[in-house]
DNA sequence: CTCCATGGTTACCTCAAGGTGCCTAGTTGA
DNA sequence: TCAACTAGGCACCTTGAGGTAACCATGGAG
């Protein structure tokens, strides 16, 4: 059993990297609804609830960085942009959809556990 | 383009859920080392270079919630505890692998993009 | 002339993840 | 007798993710 060192395991690890992005509370709604076509920021607000201004610009800019998401801006007044996965980004729908096929298959443990913690989380501040 | 409601996205959806446990900072090389076989805390912390005492009991215990990891107590002294997955936890290593493999395939975007930031980190704090 | 919608940016605040260090308790070896 | 190994509990601290609110520039509707 070889050790993992704390350089491979923190910084070099891509498998790491990538599970920080896709578990960043926004990317993966974001994700999965810019699959379904190309999307203007008015429509990503609208349709992801509660989501802030900042927090869809952070995030979206963020898969830009990655080349996961694809800007455009059409230069007419008032302002249009569109928001659309790139291939890399068409490549990233799978895993997710895996991911999300796993959690739905054992949705009932998942729901236990986190009721669960919910409760004990109450009860520990009255 | 129905709204995905705030409840919904925060509360209900277990593939958040879920991506939020496998992207706890220890989750994916502690499954992954299980995978290969039941261990001890020793063997763990050793393996894992870097973890603290605190972070691998409160990771471990964390993924017992989940029903993912079993603890084992030998009732000898000096104390002998042994984790290991559970088959919950089994079928939680595909999917990983999966993130995995797709991490490897596009490791060189996500090299790019790491150093990309780190740069930028760095000239922005002189 | 004012209001609203377009797509952002910025300063500020809060909370929890992650980390450090010291404590327990029993047994073995020097 | 003192140190070290076993597995873990607990208090404290720091940092960053995420959120709030105000601001910018423009143009059409009323």
């Amino acid at each position: 059993m070889r050790p993992i060192s704390k350089e491979e395991y923190d910084l070099k690890c891509a498998t790491r990297q990538l599970l920080e992005l896709m578990s960043e509370k926004w990317v993966p709604g974001l994700i999965y609804t810019l699959s379904l076509g190309p999307q203007r920021p008015g429509a990503l607000t609208r349709r992801l609830e509660g989501i802030s201004k900042k927090m869809l610009t952070q995030t979206l800019r963020n898969l830009e960085d990655w080349g996961v998401v694809h800007r455009t801006v059409f230069e007419v007044v008032p302002p249009h942009v569109e928001y659309a996965l790139t291939p890399l980004g068409e490549k990233m729908v799978e895993p997710i959809a895996l991911i999300h096929g796993w959690a739905q298959e054992n949705r009932e443990n998942i729901a236990m556990v986190f009721t669960q913690r919910l409760a004990s989380k109450q009860s520990a501040k009255p």
